[in-house]
This record gives structure tokens, sequence and C-alpha cells, in this order.
RNA sequence: GGCGCGUUGGUCAAUCGUCUCAGACGCCUCCCUUUCACGGAGGAAUGACGGGUUCGACUCCCGUACGUGCUACCA
């Protein structure tokens, strides 16, 4: 009795991913396995205006990098295609007209001028923002107000119009949302919403709920900005007749910025850090945004945190993969209130996928972000390095920052750090223990160890005084793993240069 | 302005009427480590406000405040 469950994501390209919108797919992703139904990516490239060549491809590699591929989508194909609005025009006419014809919808043939004028000049003391509505839709030029004749001839002369959904009045419309309950709206206080626009394309109102109907929709996830124009949409599946089979509603929270505010580009220019899940760069504005990818982001990570961002399990468990997700997923315990996008907890999440990362993929991870820098990688070596450095690493790039001394000479070495204790016996105690390398049987972390603790008790001299210098000899500063081993890994040679170089300059 | 939605530590959050309010991130202290980090042990910090309902309310109801979203031929 109860209907395969499907679900889908509606993109508009227009721009970036953004973390609400991968969250949204995320959530339809999870609903989608846990009940073994489907998940379709339907395009929304009605919106001329705003469509930006490059977005759709954008946006299906962003799925494809966080791992949600969908079921149907433009690019596969699928039962229902096509899936890309702009390719299914002629489907929403036709709805549009059977609308009109029941009489719950209708023809407009206002200018932008005279919207505007009627915005001006039918606003009073008890309708102080007037909208295109009960109130005023009788002093406007369109087919509730004209005669059959007067519109036909506008419609033959080409005209330019739109389609308005006729809102009832004094009705309520009442909305089980999953996760919010019953949501109710007074018809009063709602417009007639544009259905079809002069350009023939649909509205978004038009859109999902044809579309939903067509490709029989089980469960609308989407943000919860569309909460208010809900009922148009209720109103909508009733009209077209199809209330029966009215998908359940899911109006997800916000995620919010540091501030609060819904999240936006703005936020990561200002808090530096990325919003969107790739690169993007606006082909219009040419304006470049960064990606969770591109900053060094596990993509098992960018989704584990992002399904923690409004739900959560119920024993508290806060590292999980997407078969744990899959698994867990209540729809029920998802919140109804906006969540706060932390960057560092985010970070956090990385930080454990990083460690607990296998050492050989991990390295192949890396391996751009080093070479990026100009250094011939040797893939066993950076597998070293990569193990020896992974827990003091946050993202991918940190592991250049943390590691860049197994690779060359420190630039700049933190002089100050150890100038000021420098003495002739330490320089003697450096020197002589170089020159004890060329003996040395074997080049290993425990002889150095050993040869170097030798002849501290020779000389006299506390390993506390030179373990410091040594270490910024070798790394530059006051961080990385143990002396030693990092000695062993860069060589002989490498390691005589280093410490002679700083003796130079430490006279 | 109108309408919708929301409100547990700085942040993510548990609790589905009995709470001395989990846990995580971040922050602080100590231990480990003669670096940094990891790890370990502690610590500070929370139910917006006011009314009800109830033996009992963070949990239910109402109001207020605050926040946020929508209010386009954008989605």
């Amino acid at each position: 009795m109860s209907k395969k469950v499907r679900v889908r994501f509606a993109p508009s390209p227009t721009g970036g991913l953004h973390l609400g919108g991968v969250r949204t797919v995320l959530y339809n992703y999870l609903f989608a396995r846990k009940h073994g139904g489907e998940f379709v990516l339907r395009v929304e490239d009605t919106d001329q205006k705003r469509f930006v060549a490059g977005a759709e491809d954008y946006i299906v590699n962003c799925l494809k990098w966080c791992g949600l591929e969908p079921d149907e989508s433009p690019e596969k194909g699928g039962p229902f295609a096509p899936y890309r609005q702009s390719e299914r025009k002629a489907i929403y006419q036709q709805y549009a007209q059977q609308l009109i014809a029941s009489g719950h919808a209708y023809y407009a043939f206002d200018t932008a001028e005279e919207l505007e004028h009627m915005r001006i000049h039918l606003k009073s003391e008890n309708n102080p923002s007037p909208q295109y509505d009960r109130y005023t839709r009788m002093h406007m030029k369109n087919s509730l107000g004209l005669t059959k004749a007067e519109v036909d001839e506008l419609l033959q002369k080409g005209t330019p119009y739109v389609v308005r959904i006729k809102v009832p009045e004094n009705e309520t419309v009442v909305l089980t949302d999953m996760i919010r309950g019953e949501v109710s709206f007074d018809t009063n206080l709602l417009d007639d919403k544009v259905l079809m626009k002069a350009d023939g394309m649909p509205t978004y109102h038009l859109a999902v709920v044809v579309d939903d109907h067509l490709m029989h929709i089980t469960h609308a996830f989407r943000g919860e900005e569309w909460l208010p124009s809900a009922p148009v949409h209720v109103l909508l599946w009733k009209y077209l007749g199809w209330i029966n089979d009215m998908p359940q509603w899911v109006h997800l929270p916000l995620i919010m910025g540091p501030d609060g505010k819904k999240l936006s580009k703005r936020h990561g220019n200002t808090y530096g850090f990325p919003i969107f899940a790739m690169n993007w760069t606006d082909p219009v504005k040419n304006e470049f945004t960064e990606g969770f990818k591109e900053r060094g982001f596990l993509p098992e990570a960018f989704i584990n945190l992002l399904a923690l961002l409004g739900w959560s399990n119920d024993k508290g468990t806060e590292i999980l993969s997407l078969e744990e997700l899959i698994h867990d997923f209540d729809i029920h315990r998802v919140h109804s209130s906006g969540a706060i996008f932390d960057f560092e907890k985010a970070k956090w999440f990385n930080h454990q996928y990083l460690q607990k990362a296998d050492n050989t993929t991990l390295t192949l991870q890396v391996k751009p972000y080093i070479e990026a820098q100009g250094i011939k990688v040797n893939d066993a070596y950076l597998a070293k390095v990569v193990a020896l450095i992974k827990e003091r690493c946050m993202l991918l790039p940190d592991f250049w920052e943390q590691g860049q001394f197994f690779f060359k000479a420190p630039q700049t070495i933190d002089v100050p750090a150890i100038k000021d204790k420098w003495t002739v016996e330490k320089q003697t105690f450096f020197e002589s223990w170089v020159a004890t390398f060329h003996s040395m049987s074997e080049w290993s972390q425990a002889s150095l160890e050993q040869g170097f603790n030798e002849l501290m008790q020779q000389q006299g001299i506390k390993k506390g005084d030179v373990l410091l210098p040594l270490r910024i000899m070798l790394v530059g500063g006051k961080f990385g793993p143990g002396v030693f081993h990092i000695a062993e890994m860069i060589g002989k040679e490498d390691t005589t240069q280093r410490i002679r170089a700083a003796i130079a300059l430490l006279q």
C-alpha cells in the first residue's frame, strides 16, 4: 500500500552549491537509501535571467565528489525524462491551461510599470503593501476583469502575459510538515503568484508541483525559506486534482553563518571559510568562491559534518560513515531550528577522518599539494612523511605546512629562540657530532640518538640545552615530530648541511 | 509593516513530565612529550522572559521579547 519512496533535489543552475544545498541533497539521499527508494536530480533552469552556463555541470560534479549520485538525472536520464525544466516547457503550458480552464488561474497582461503603479497607488491605511491579490486583482488588466473578447484580442495580438493563480478567499490551508507538524495559512494573506512567466517558462511554483506529480515524488525536501509559499503549492496540488498524491513536506532548517543570518557567500569572505562544496567561479561576475574540496576537506568528513548540522542520532555518536548515516537517519530527529555553522568543528571532523584514513590513499590525496610547491614527489618517502605528521594536520594543505622541512631546508630559521643561549660549548658539541656521521654504520633514528647521548655525556652537555637547537636547525621552528626521526628521514647529507648552515647563522 | 518558523552553555546537541540538564567542538588547568601536535585527567560555561496546566515542567498550553525566513514575471 505504501508507495515506493522517491525524493528529488531540484537546484537552479545559477551559482555555486552551498552548504544548505548539499545538506538538502544529503538528507534526500539518506532518506531514499534508508527506505530503499530513489533519488532524482531535476534541474530548474527556468530562470533565464540568472542562468549561468556551467553551473549544472558544476552541481553534478559536486554531487559526485560527495558520493551522492542520483539515480535519475539530466545526465543519466531515467523513466521520466527530460529532467531539465527548460525541456519540459510544453508540459507546464498544458497544466497552466488546465488551471485557467477550471477557473483557478487567469491571464494577466499588466506591464512592469502597471504593477509598480498599483503598488504605489493602492497603498492605503489598511493595505500598506499591496500585493496582486483579492483586493487588487479586479483593478488590474487580467482575464478576470476583461471580457472574453478583450482577452482573445490581446492574446491574438501577442500581448505579453503571465498566468497567475487565483487564490481563494477565506480559506485556511493546513499542511503537515514532517519535522514541524501542522502549519496553517490564511488564504486571504496570500497573493496571486505568477505560474507562467511572459517568456513561457514556468515559475518554481508551477514547476515543482507538476514535476513532483509527474515524477512520482513521495517526499519533498527543501529549505525552510520555502515554507511561506508552500500553501500555494498545496492549492495547486488540489486544483490540478492530485491532492491525494501530494508528497510529504519536509522543510529543512536553515544553516546560518556565525552572525546568525542565513549562510551566504558573504560569510565565507568575512570569516574565511568555504561555503561551497567545490571551487566556483561565476563566469559573469568573474567572482571566485572557494570550495570545501579545494580547501582540503575529505568528502566523507564533509558529508559527516553536514549531516550533523540539524540532525543527530540517538546514540550521540558523531563520526559516522555514509552507511552509518543511512542506517541511523531518522527524519523525525531533524531539528526544526536553524544551525550555525562552526568552521572549527568542521576542521575537527576532517582531522578525525585524516587520522583514520588509510595511509596509501591519503598519500595520493596529499601528493598534489606537495607537488604544487614544486617538489618532485617520491611516493614511498611521502607515505612515510604522511604517517609521521598526519596527527597534526586538520586539512590537506596542512601536510605541506607541517612537513615542508622533509622536502627542503627551512627557508627561515627561528634564530631568536636559541641565539641568546648559544655558547661555544654548544657549537663545539654540534660540530663534533656532525663529525661522527661519516663513521656511523647505520643511519637511523636509534643510532643517531645514541651517538648524540654519548657525545653529550663526554662533553658534559645537558640534553635540554641542545635538543631544541637541533630541532630549530633541522625544521626551522618549534614544531614537528621527533628530531632524530626527522634526521633519519632527511638523510645524512641534509642533516649535516642544515646543522652547518645554522651554526654559521648563530655565530 | 504583514505572515510563517524558531529559542537548552560561545557553537553543534541529548532529554520525548521527576534534572543534582548527556556528549562533542572551542576555551582553561594539569599529565604525557626537554618542540609542536596526538593522547590522558580535570575545569569554567546552558533551559529568553512572564503566566498558566500539573503532585511535579527544559519538556504541555498561552502571552511577551528576541532571532530568522518570506513578502519578485528568483529560486
